[in-house]
DNA sequence: ATGGGGTCAGATTTCGTCAC
DNA sequence: GTGACGAAATCTGACCCCAT
Protein backbone atom coordinates (compact mmCIF):
# COMPACT_ATOMS: atom_id res chain seq x y z
CA UNK A 1 0.00 0.00 0.00
CA UNK A 2 1.42 3.92 0.05
CA UNK A 3 0.61 4.38 -3.81
CA UNK A 4 -0.37 8.20 -3.33
CA UNK A 5 -3.87 9.00 -5.20
CA UNK A 6 -3.80 7.32 -8.85
CA UNK A 7 -7.32 7.59 -8.25
CA UNK A 8 -9.05 10.13 -5.91
CA UNK A 9 -12.30 10.09 -4.54
CA UNK A 10 -14.72 11.47 -6.79
CA UNK A 11 -16.03 15.27 -5.24
CA UNK A 12 -19.11 13.90 -4.07
CA UNK A 13 -18.09 12.71 -0.89
CA UNK A 14 -21.08 11.82 1.26
CA UNK A 15 -21.21 10.23 4.11
CA UNK A 16 -22.66 6.95 3.78
CA UNK A 17 -24.09 6.53 7.85
CA UNK A 18 -27.05 8.13 9.71
CA UNK A 19 -26.55 11.63 9.22
CA UNK A 20 -26.88 14.05 11.65
CA UNK A 21 -29.88 15.26 13.22
CA UNK A 22 -30.90 19.00 12.23
CA UNK A 23 -29.94 18.61 9.12
CA UNK A 24 -26.33 18.40 7.34
CA UNK A 25 -24.66 21.89 7.42
CA UNK A 26 -21.64 22.40 3.96
CA UNK A 27 -19.11 23.46 5.71
CA UNK A 28 -17.80 27.00 4.96
CA UNK A 29 -16.10 27.59 1.76
CA UNK A 30 -12.44 29.50 2.88
CA UNK A 31 -9.32 30.22 0.46
CA UNK A 32 -6.82 28.58 1.90
CA UNK A 33 -3.63 30.11 1.44
CA UNK A 34 -0.68 30.96 3.47
CA UNK A 35 -2.34 34.26 5.07
CA UNK A 36 -5.44 32.17 5.90
CA UNK A 37 -3.26 29.62 8.14
CA UNK A 38 -1.29 33.05 9.89
CA UNK A 39 -4.40 34.18 10.98
CA UNK A 40 -5.68 30.56 12.16
CA UNK A 41 -2.33 30.51 14.18
CA UNK A 42 -2.48 34.43 15.24
CA UNK A 43 -5.96 33.77 16.51
CA UNK A 44 -5.40 31.09 18.10
CA UNK A 45 -7.56 28.55 16.93
CA UNK A 46 -5.54 25.64 17.09
CA UNK A 47 -4.89 23.77 20.07
CA UNK A 48 -1.81 21.47 21.26
CA UNK A 49 -4.45 18.82 20.95
CA UNK A 50 -5.29 19.81 17.33
CA UNK A 51 -1.79 20.09 16.03
CA UNK A 52 -1.65 16.60 17.52
CA UNK A 53 -4.46 15.47 15.87
CA UNK A 54 -3.57 16.49 12.48
CA UNK A 55 -0.24 15.08 12.72
CA UNK A 56 -1.56 11.62 13.94
CA UNK A 57 -3.90 11.89 10.52
CA UNK A 58 -0.70 12.92 8.07
CA UNK A 59 0.78 10.03 9.81
CA UNK A 60 -1.87 7.59 9.64
CA UNK A 61 -3.36 8.75 6.47
CA UNK A 62 -7.11 8.57 8.02
CA UNK A 63 -8.64 8.32 11.31
CA UNK A 64 -12.27 7.36 12.08
CA UNK A 65 -13.71 9.72 14.98
CA UNK A 66 -13.62 6.71 17.12
CA UNK A 67 -10.00 6.15 17.17
CA UNK A 68 -9.13 9.80 17.65
CA UNK A 69 -11.16 10.09 20.29
CA UNK A 70 -9.20 6.99 21.99
CA UNK A 71 -6.50 8.71 21.20
CA UNK A 72 -7.33 11.87 22.56
CA UNK A 73 -10.15 12.70 24.08
CA UNK A 74 -12.66 11.44 26.49
CA UNK A 75 -15.98 11.81 25.28
CA UNK A 76 -16.80 10.57 21.99
CA UNK A 77 -19.74 13.67 21.48
CA UNK A 78 -16.47 16.21 22.48
CA UNK A 79 -14.60 14.86 19.91
CA UNK A 80 -16.94 15.11 17.28
CA UNK A 81 -17.61 18.56 18.05
CA UNK A 82 -14.15 19.80 17.51
CA UNK A 83 -13.32 17.46 14.65
CA UNK A 84 -16.70 18.90 13.02
CA UNK A 85 -14.85 22.67 13.32
CA UNK A 86 -11.40 21.32 11.98
CA UNK A 87 -13.29 19.84 9.32
CA UNK A 88 -15.25 23.80 9.02
CA UNK A 89 -11.81 25.18 8.90
CA UNK A 90 -11.01 22.78 6.05
CA UNK A 91 -7.91 21.74 8.29
CA UNK A 92 -9.47 18.11 7.85
CA UNK A 93 -11.43 15.83 5.60
CA UNK A 94 -13.99 13.96 5.83
CA UNK A 95 -14.00 10.59 3.25
CA UNK A 96 -16.10 8.19 2.17
CA UNK A 97 -16.29 4.85 3.79
CA UNK A 98 -18.60 1.59 4.17
CA UNK A 99 -19.81 0.53 7.49
CA UNK A 100 -20.49 -3.06 6.52
CA UNK A 101 -16.47 -3.04 5.59
CA UNK A 102 -15.32 -0.76 8.45
CA UNK A 103 -16.53 -3.63 10.93
CA UNK A 104 -15.53 -6.91 9.20
CA UNK A 105 -12.14 -5.01 10.06
CA UNK A 106 -12.82 -4.62 13.07
CA UNK A 107 -13.34 -0.75 13.51
CA UNK A 108 -16.22 1.02 14.65
CA UNK A 109 -18.14 2.39 11.97
CA UNK A 110 -18.29 6.17 11.98
CA UNK A 111 -16.99 9.38 10.12
CA UNK A 112 -13.42 9.02 8.66
CA UNK A 113 -11.41 12.24 8.66
CA UNK A 114 -8.51 12.82 6.49
CA UNK A 115 -6.61 15.75 5.92
CA UNK A 116 -7.44 18.53 4.48
CA UNK A 117 -6.10 20.97 2.50
CA UNK A 118 -5.42 23.50 5.40
CA UNK A 119 -4.03 20.43 7.16
CA UNK A 120 -1.76 19.85 4.54
CA UNK A 121 -0.66 23.83 4.47
CA UNK A 122 -0.48 24.14 7.81
CA UNK A 123 2.26 20.88 8.16
CA UNK A 124 4.44 22.19 5.19
CA UNK A 125 4.78 25.44 6.55
CA UNK A 126 5.73 23.83 9.57
CA UNK A 127 8.26 21.44 8.53
CA UNK A 128 9.39 23.58 5.38
CA UNK A 129 8.22 20.71 3.10
CA UNK A 130 6.10 20.44 -0.08
CA UNK A 131 3.76 17.75 0.27
CA UNK A 132 1.00 17.34 -2.11
CA UNK A 133 -2.79 17.61 -0.93
CA UNK A 134 -4.13 14.72 -2.10
CA UNK A 135 -8.02 13.07 -1.93
CA UNK A 136 -7.09 9.35 -0.84
CA UNK A 137 -8.15 6.40 -2.78
CA UNK A 138 -10.71 4.39 -1.11
CA UNK A 139 -8.88 0.98 -1.18
CA UNK A 140 -6.22 2.78 1.03
CA UNK A 141 -8.58 4.49 3.30
CA UNK A 142 -9.56 1.17 4.55
CA UNK A 143 -5.78 0.16 4.96
CA UNK A 144 -4.93 2.94 6.80
CA UNK A 145 -8.07 2.59 8.92
CA UNK A 146 -7.36 -0.38 9.93
CA UNK A 147 -3.24 0.07 10.19
CA UNK A 148 -4.74 3.05 12.88
CA UNK A 149 -6.71 0.48 14.55
CA UNK A 150 -3.61 -1.41 15.41
CA UNK A 151 -1.58 1.77 16.72
CA UNK A 152 -4.42 3.13 18.83
CA UNK A 153 -5.19 -0.54 20.26
CA UNK A 154 -0.94 -0.77 21.52
CA UNK A 155 -1.58 2.74 22.36
CA UNK A 156 -4.14 2.34 25.12
CA UNK A 157 -2.10 -1.41 26.17
CA UNK A 158 1.14 1.25 26.62
CA UNK A 159 -1.11 3.87 28.85
CA UNK A 160 -1.89 0.89 30.61
CA UNK A 161 1.09 -0.48 31.51
CA UNK A 162 3.24 1.58 33.46
CA UNK A 163 6.66 0.85 32.46
CA UNK A 164 6.76 1.01 28.63
CA UNK A 165 6.32 3.88 26.38
CA UNK A 166 5.54 3.46 22.87
CA UNK A 167 6.66 5.83 19.85
CA UNK A 168 5.95 5.65 16.60
CA UNK A 169 6.43 6.97 12.92
CA UNK A 170 3.79 6.27 9.86
CA UNK A 171 4.32 5.32 6.55
CA UNK A 172 5.26 8.99 5.18
CA UNK A 173 8.15 9.17 8.10
CA UNK A 174 9.64 5.68 7.95
CA UNK A 175 9.58 5.57 3.92
CA UNK A 176 13.67 4.31 2.53
CA UNK A 177 14.22 6.45 -0.22
CA UNK A 178 17.17 6.23 -1.98
CA UNK A 179 18.67 9.06 -4.55
CA UNK A 180 21.14 7.79 -7.14
CA UNK A 181 21.67 10.80 -9.58
CA UNK A 182 18.89 12.92 -9.42
CA UNK A 183 16.43 9.58 -9.66
CA UNK A 184 14.90 8.93 -6.37
CA UNK A 185 13.48 5.51 -5.93
CA UNK A 186 11.65 3.95 -3.33
CA UNK A 187 13.65 1.12 -1.63
CA UNK A 188 11.23 0.55 1.33
CA UNK A 189 8.20 1.58 2.46
CA UNK A 190 7.21 0.25 6.00
CA UNK A 191 3.60 0.78 7.33
CA UNK A 192 4.80 2.05 10.60
CA UNK A 193 7.74 2.01 12.75
CA UNK A 194 7.27 1.00 16.71
CA UNK A 195 9.84 1.85 19.66
CA UNK A 196 8.84 0.73 23.30
CA UNK A 197 11.25 2.27 25.31
CA UNK A 198 11.69 1.55 29.17
CA UNK A 199 12.71 4.49 31.02
CA UNK A 200 13.75 2.59 34.08
CA UNK A 201 16.54 0.55 31.97
CA UNK A 202 16.87 2.60 29.06
CA UNK A 203 15.80 -0.66 27.17
CA UNK A 204 14.81 0.23 23.25
CA UNK A 205 12.26 -2.37 21.18
CA UNK A 206 12.36 -1.49 17.64
CA UNK A 207 9.86 -2.98 15.30
CA UNK A 208 8.70 -2.24 11.96
CA UNK A 209 4.77 -2.90 10.67
CA UNK A 210 2.99 -4.10 7.92
CA UNK A 211 -0.80 -4.08 7.87
CA UNK A 212 -2.35 -6.75 5.43
CA UNK A 213 -5.47 -6.49 4.33
CA UNK A 214 -5.11 -10.25 2.55
CA UNK A 215 -6.16 -8.45 -0.55
CA UNK A 216 -2.03 -8.89 -1.28
CA UNK A 217 -1.79 -12.16 -3.49
CA UNK A 218 1.11 -14.06 -1.71
CA UNK A 219 3.55 -12.93 -4.69
CA UNK A 220 3.37 -9.56 -3.76
CA UNK A 221 4.15 -10.09 -0.49
CA UNK A 222 7.11 -12.25 -1.17
CA UNK A 223 8.79 -9.47 -2.62
CA UNK A 224 7.82 -7.15 -0.01
CA UNK A 225 9.97 -10.11 1.97
CA UNK A 226 12.53 -9.80 -0.10
CA UNK A 227 12.98 -5.81 -0.28
CA UNK A 228 13.31 -5.99 3.51
CA UNK A 229 15.70 -8.05 3.06
CA UNK A 230 17.89 -6.48 0.55
CA UNK A 231 17.56 -3.23 3.07
CA UNK A 232 19.02 -5.38 5.74
CA UNK A 233 21.50 -6.31 3.62
CA UNK A 234 22.35 -3.06 2.37
CA UNK A 235 23.79 -2.10 5.69
CA UNK A 236 22.66 1.40 5.12
CA UNK A 237 20.00 1.10 8.07
CA UNK A 238 23.32 0.77 10.69
CA UNK A 239 23.86 4.76 9.84
CA UNK A 240 21.03 5.99 9.15
CA UNK A 241 19.05 4.97 12.48
CA UNK A 242 22.33 3.87 14.42
CA UNK A 243 20.70 0.30 15.22
CA UNK A 244 22.92 -2.33 16.17
CA UNK A 245 20.41 -5.11 15.27
CA UNK A 246 17.41 -4.47 12.71
CA UNK A 247 13.97 -4.43 13.99
CA UNK A 248 11.90 -7.78 13.72
CA UNK A 249 8.90 -6.93 11.14
CA UNK A 250 5.45 -7.08 12.61
CA UNK A 251 2.71 -8.37 9.99
CA UNK A 252 -1.09 -7.70 11.48
CA UNK A 253 -3.36 -9.59 9.11
CA UNK A 254 -7.20 -9.95 9.51
CA UNK A 255 -7.46 -13.73 10.87
CA UNK A 256 -5.79 -16.68 11.80
CA UNK A 257 -6.00 -18.29 8.53
CA UNK A 258 -4.69 -15.74 6.49
CA UNK A 259 -1.79 -15.66 9.27
CA UNK A 260 -0.94 -18.90 8.42
CA UNK A 261 -0.85 -18.19 4.93
CA UNK A 262 1.50 -15.68 5.56
CA UNK A 263 3.74 -17.58 7.83
CA UNK A 264 4.45 -20.22 5.35
CA UNK A 265 4.94 -17.44 2.79
CA UNK A 266 7.76 -16.38 5.14
CA UNK A 267 9.00 -19.44 5.92
CA UNK A 268 9.30 -20.82 2.66
CA UNK A 269 11.40 -17.12 1.70
CA UNK A 270 14.65 -17.60 3.50
CA UNK A 271 14.43 -14.48 4.56
CA UNK A 272 17.57 -13.02 6.64
CA UNK A 273 15.61 -10.97 8.95
CA UNK A 274 12.94 -11.90 11.82
CA UNK A 275 9.35 -11.50 11.34
CA UNK A 276 6.04 -11.88 13.65
CA UNK A 277 2.62 -12.48 12.61
CA UNK A 278 -0.38 -12.03 14.07
CA UNK A 279 -4.20 -11.50 13.44
CA UNK A 280 -6.39 -8.13 14.33
CA UNK A 281 -8.81 -10.68 15.52
CA UNK A 282 -6.47 -12.03 17.96
CA UNK A 283 -4.50 -8.79 18.91
CA UNK A 284 -8.33 -7.36 20.01
CA UNK A 285 -9.72 -10.02 21.89
CA UNK A 286 -6.83 -9.68 24.43
CA UNK A 287 -7.46 -6.47 26.06
CA UNK A 288 -5.54 -4.10 26.87
CA UNK A 289 -3.77 -5.60 30.18
CA UNK A 290 -2.60 -8.58 27.91
CA UNK A 291 -2.02 -7.03 24.24
CA UNK A 292 2.20 -6.26 25.41
CA UNK A 293 2.44 -9.69 27.63
CA UNK A 294 0.76 -12.77 25.59
CA UNK A 295 2.50 -14.47 23.17
CA UNK A 296 0.40 -14.30 20.29
CA UNK A 297 2.90 -13.68 17.80
CA UNK A 298 4.49 -16.40 15.92
CA UNK A 299 8.17 -15.51 15.27
CA UNK A 300 10.41 -16.58 12.59
CA UNK A 301 13.72 -15.67 12.74
CA UNK A 302 16.38 -16.68 10.80
CA UNK A 303 18.25 -20.68 11.28
CA UNK A 304 15.16 -21.29 13.90
CA UNK A 305 12.33 -23.20 14.21
CA UNK A 306 8.94 -20.83 14.63
CA UNK A 307 8.54 -19.72 18.74
CA UNK A 308 5.11 -18.14 20.23
CA UNK A 309 6.44 -14.80 21.64
CA UNK A 310 4.98 -11.75 22.85
CA UNK A 311 6.02 -7.88 21.97
CA UNK A 312 7.98 -7.23 24.56
CA UNK A 313 9.00 -11.05 25.67
CA UNK A 314 13.19 -10.65 26.19
CA UNK A 315 14.70 -11.61 22.67
C1' DA B 1 -16.28 38.27 26.56
C1' DT B 2 -14.49 34.18 24.52
C1' DG B 3 -14.12 29.60 23.67
C1' DG B 4 -13.45 24.72 24.79
C1' DG B 5 -15.67 20.71 27.36
C1' DG B 6 -19.64 18.32 28.08
C1' DT B 7 -24.88 16.87 27.99
C1' DC B 8 -29.15 16.41 25.72
C1' DA B 9 -32.73 16.14 22.26
C1' DG B 10 -34.02 15.65 17.61
C1' DA B 11 -33.69 14.33 12.44
C1' DT B 12 -32.71 10.93 9.42
C1' DT B 13 -30.73 6.89 8.08
C1' DT B 14 -29.61 1.85 8.54
C1' DC B 15 -30.58 -2.52 10.59
C1' DG B 16 -33.33 -6.37 12.07
C1' DT B 17 -37.43 -8.85 11.92
C1' DC B 18 -41.68 -10.41 10.41
C1' DA B 19 -45.09 -11.56 6.97
C1' DC B 20 -46.01 -12.73 2.38
C1' DG C 1 -36.79 -11.86 -2.90
C1' DT C 2 -39.47 -7.87 -1.14
C1' DG C 3 -42.22 -4.63 1.56
C1' DA C 4 -43.45 -2.75 5.90
C1' DC C 5 -42.32 -1.14 10.24
C1' DG C 6 -40.18 -0.34 14.61
C1' DA C 7 -35.63 -0.12 16.96
C1' DA C 8 -31.04 1.37 17.03
C1' DA C 9 -27.35 4.18 15.52
C1' DT C 10 -25.33 8.39 14.13
C1' DC C 11 -24.27 13.31 14.12
C1' DT C 12 -25.27 18.21 15.01
C1' DG C 13 -27.40 22.49 17.17
C1' DA C 14 -28.74 24.37 21.43
C1' DC C 15 -27.52 24.92 25.79
C1' DC C 16 -24.90 25.23 30.18
C1' DC C 17 -20.50 25.18 32.83
C1' DC C 18 -16.05 26.71 33.63
C1' DA C 19 -11.34 28.70 32.90
C1' DT C 20 -8.85 32.56 31.23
Amino acid sequence: MGLISSHPIAETRQITTAPPGRGRKKRPVVTVNVPYIRSLLERGVLTRRDEDVLLTVDELGALSVGQLTRLYWQSLSTARHRLRKLYDLHLLDRSEYNPARMIRLGLQPGVVYTLGKAGRLWLNMRTGKKERYVLHPLNTLYHNLALAEFIVILTEAVRHAEDWQMNWQGERSCRIVTTRGDRRRVLLEPDGLIIFNRPGDDSHRYFYLERDLGTENYAAFQRKIRRYGAFFLGKQWRTRYGWSRFPPVLVVTNNAGRARGLIDVIQQAKSPISWGVSDIETLISLGRADLLRANVWTVLSPGKPPRQLSLLSDP
